[in-house]
DNA sequence: TAAATATTTAACAAATCTGTAACATTACTC
DNA sequence: GAGTAATGTTACAGATTTGTTAAATATTTA
């Protein structure tokens, strides 16, 4: 099952080249030229991913990016930036609206499809199923419950979705300001120092006699669920 | 410390010119008539960016600039293609094959000049993959987790960046200078002897019973990666 | 609104890491 | 082979990072 990407760009020869190349390389793939557009089909169409240009004639790609990532049935379409500018700046705002990466243009073709690939499997598990598990630690969203051997057991909302968000990748170190990123959200004016407490407690919580630790420490690196 | 740009042009004119008014900007500079050469002086030398001239009397420059972009130590050297064409066929080719950007002749050489500026700035970040090895060593930088014979290493934060540094460019020697920029980073206010210490405990580290050293002391020079 | 729960910050102890200096060892030069 | 410069190694004081607790705020619930 071939990934569907959807491009926005007004340039037609660079959108040619886009697609042209994406299709090659076997991706079904979506376009549109301008920005109002691409909007409503994107929400329509439900891609895996989503080139977007920064300039755009009517919407600028940042004011798309903005309103896809406030929309709760895309929010979670990977998004990567094309952008002519270099500038450090931009690149930042690019990243604050949400996008998950940005290129530089004029940029290398294979270096984009890299991107590309490894966002297509970042987001894989984020098509998240109803049951996660990680050893003998299960969690079922639908109904909230967590269980650790069999056990239920009862986590605080904060302490729910820092294990949700780390039982998606296993293994995977995250940093504080990551985690704070993913699991706080929106109002990041919170001391990197927080996660350290909840990873406390969320760590005394699916702790159970006879069990492993399940959260390592990576020191001045961060977090990861792993025994 | 400048860059060192490398110039494959075989019109003797254009390549006088070019070397000219790169010197003078203070790069230096290394050239070739042909491609063949190119191709073995370029992986030889390593320079921080390519110029290449499309049409050559061997080699095509599009045919270069594939096998560069194929060798695993000089795909990150970004590459200018300089093009008397100026299709956009031409110009999707030219991005195919992998190269960074391209110039139609004739350029104005404030322009070309300008480009070369912002690919060397342009950071790079390397498409660092998931996982890195040499020989019997890996990293897996997504657990964040150090192998030596499929047998897990522990490692502390800063002998951790510096193998993950240089295990990006093996057998690549490093002047302590140079490992101070990239590993330490901003606060160079460390004593150069500092990266020996942290470099005889890498080698403690990742030191294992019957196996090779892999760190080599280049005496007046630096260390690399290398048994 | 009061009570119950959650969250954040601050504070301090414990663990670990880092840089430097001092001394040991190894290469290199003549 | 003596002398010199460069590198290896070690120990330790000081710095950083993390774990944990408790108290202060904030939020939700009844």
């Amino acid at each position: 099952m071939s990934a569907h990407i959807f491009v926005v760009e007004d340039e037609k020869p660079i959108l040619t080249l886009l697609t042209y190349n994406l299709q090659k390389e076997g991706y079904k793939v979506s376009s549109s030229l301008n920005g109002e557009e691409a909007l409503s089909r994107i929400k329509e169409k439900k891609p895996d991913l989503v080139l977007l240009d920064w300039m755009l004639p009517d919407l600028s790609g940042i004011k798309i990016c903005q309103y896809l990532k406030q929309d709760e049935k895309v929010k979670n379409i990977p998004i990567i930036m094309l952008t002519a500018k270099g500038e450090e700046e931009d690149k930042v705002k690019g990243l604050n609206t949400g996008a998950e990466d940005y290129m530089t243009k004029p940029f290398s073709f294979p270096e984009l499809l890299a991107r590309i690939k490894s966002l297509l499997k970042r987001v894989k598990p984020n098509i998240v199923s109803e049951e996660a598990t990680y050893l003998d630690l299960k969690i079922d969203r639908e109904s909230m419950k967590v269980f650790r051997k069999e056990k239920e057991i009862t986590l605080g909302p904060k302490e729910y979705k820092l294990l949700d968000f780390l039982i998606k990748q296993p293994k995977r170190v995250y940093s504080r300001e990551q985690l704070l990123e993913h699991v706080w959200g929106d109002d990041i004016n919170v001391e990197s120092r927080t996660v350290d407490v909840h990873i406390t407690r969320l760590r005394q919580s699916i702790n159970i006699e006879g069990a492993k630790p399940l959260i390592r420490t990576v020191r001045s690196a961060g977090y990861s669920l792993e025994n």
